[in-house]
DNA sequence: GCCTATAAATGGAACGTTCCAATAAATCAA
DNA sequence: TTGATTTATTGGAACGTTCCATTTATAGGC
């Protein structure tokens, strides 16, 4: 039962009385071998367990044909759901991915990208850890290794992106609230050091000039990109000697916690309170009541992310274009009938 | 820019003046070497921008540091925490895992095992999917590769089982249901082709029979486990003609199923109709009404399962001991009061 | 039969490390 | 001084593949 020392080429090739490049040829698939042959090594590979040294052929072709998908929070479905986009395309082209979690830590994060360049990666998509410094990637670009962005970009850095339209995501989100007859608008949760917060944010207040809404009037609460983050954004917010009337989350998970703190104030979310999600993760569809959301294509996303990635391996470049996805603003309950069409406050003691 | 041919240890070596043996000595940190040779050595490492080349290292040391966590289905919420509880050990460790998905699709568990194993993967930790042949696994035992399972086990298998008891846990929630006085139960979503399957719905009948529901009482529907499947089962029972008045969900997605599907035909969970979860994931504290679940420890069999591959590692075995994860229901609100205080039926169109 | 062309299979060098045995340098005991 | 001991450093072989340049076998043309 214990296994011997592993088999080689070698192995095989005297299991099938041929030289070891006769095998390494069958195991390449090529044409030069004859039938018989092939078919003959093969049983011996069957036969004697044999399990290819992928580390061994990498350090002669220098080509390694996996690649990393880092990201940033695992336990988000959101990003799982733009994994397993990616995943898709990457399974059809024959290769496996490997992902890792940065737990949104940068520290981790660098140790994750040193381990996969030295596991000799062929490529890297990425959705950064929230406060990655500006030199993280210097290395993976002096090696010459072609990684791209997903969802998330950094300041100021020549790699590639593919990620939703955050502005006009934001811009959409807000006029349908303005629309519905809400004057005083807030945007919660996240936190400035992230590039699509700003783009978010940005989208939201031009929105808000556009349409009229004077800047008293719009109010910015940062908070964590977590239910709970949605939670205290609300608390906050209605303790306010003029409240908010609606709000524009900067996620879904932030959305729903600020529908949590509703819920636990006896307010109901659309009716009393307007909640507009982004992101439009499977859940808000689920939601009690259905969350109004900015729907982003995650997967298509992560389609697109893992093609130009394969594109790039192909043609050998480390450059490509930026990518901005399409979003749309899918309207569920959350915000209620029109506000015009009725008078009650929300907030703790306001009077429409 | 673009960066010539990758640095090795010998051109690092040739940088610094020494040999490429010393290189080697010092990227291993051994003591042997004298500090201020070592410094000089690092110092070239980084001037030159020398990315260690583990294929290469591997080939002759045959003890690869990379484990790989194998998982039928990232999306879900359960597995994504049961990752991440093994990473917090494995991260403490010094070693990075990769995580590869197989979407609960066996022909995909195939490739991603052999990638793996060609890789040289240290040992595995691997949620099976659904339908995984009895001899997926056999490679991996002939290659002596170490390999734990959690949360889900094959029929028969020597492979060492991290997982909750789900016996006891069915056992818990179905006697929690029979106490508030309910005494037609059904059992919703899964297939018996899952072990855990069998062990749940083995608890769940020990605590009927034990506590006196007569079989024709107990209502079993097979089902997918998902919302989707949770929605399916609800509207299969509520079309009999005596209609289970509470359900014990295989897992919580199928929860959320059950009282989405509730809630759509105007009944409360709860008080209409009693609804247990499995599993106990955090959205389940936060659903309207909070979902009565048992709590399995998910991240913590995670860091066992973690800890069990690295001492299996370390002691080059491939047995262990299985280990059976505590269990306890934590009960919230979603199965309403005593029955015996009120006396609504459930079913299509009852009235109080 | 001989030469050439094609097809199939092969040996050797290389890839970037580690590890062992060996060397060189420094220290010490006498 | 000499030999023994310790401390630092080093060259070479090995790990399991791929790829190139050869070799060997097979067939075809004359």
């Amino acid at each position: 039962m214990a296994s011997r020392a592993k088999a080689t080429i070698f192995d095989i090739a005297r299991e099938a009385g041929v030289s070891k490049s006769t095998v390494s040829l069958v195991l390449q698939g090529s044409g030069l071998i004859r039938p018989e042959t092939a078919v003959k090594v093969r049983k011996a590979i069957e036969d004697v367990g044999y399990v290819y040294n992928r580390g061994a052929a990498n350090l002669r072709k220098a080509h390694s044909n996996v690649i990393g998908m880092v990201i940033n929070d695992l336990t988000n479905p959101f990003f799982a759901e733009l994994a397993v986009g990616m995943e898709r395309v990457f399974q059809s082209a024959g290769i496996v991915p490997f992902i890792a979690n940065t737990a949104e830590n940068p520290v981790r994060q660098e140790e994750v990208l040193k381990s996969l360049m030295e596991q000799g990666v062929a490529g890297l998509i990425v959705s950064p850890a929230r406060g990655t410094t500006p030199g993280a990637f210097r290395r993976l670009e002096m090696a010459g290794v072609p990684v791209v962005f997903a969802m998330r970009r950094l300041p100021e850095s020549r790699i590639p992106v593919i990620a939703p339209d955050n502005h006009r995501g934001a811009y959409l989100a807000a006029a349908h609230l303005i629309g519905k007859g809400h004057r005083r608008l807030a945007f919660f949760g996240g936190t400035s050091d992230l590039v699509v917060y700003q783009e978010r944010l940005g989208g939201f207040r031009e929105a808000c000039e556009t349409l009229g809404i004077a800047t008293r009037d719009v109010l910015v609460i940062e908070g964590e990109t977590s239910r709970k983050g949605g939670i205290a954004c609300l608390e906050t917010a209605l303790a306010m000697a003029e409240p908010p009337t609606s709000a524009l989350c900067f996620n879904d998970a932030v959305a729903f916690g600020v529908m949590l703190a509703l819920r636990k104030r006896r307010l109901e979310p659309g009716p009393d309170f307007a909640v507009v999600g982004f992101d439009d993760v499977v859940e808000a569809e689920h939601y009690m009541p259905a969350l109004t959301s900015v729907a982003v294509d995650t997967a298509g996303l992560g389609e697109r992310a893992a093609h130009v990635m394969l594109k790039m391996i192909q043609s050998r470049t480390t450059r490509a274009e930026d990518h901005i996805g399409a979003v749309n603003l899918v309207v569920r309950e959350s915000c209620g009938p029109d506000r015009r069409t009725r008078n009650r406050p929300a907030g703790t003691g306001g009077a429409a």
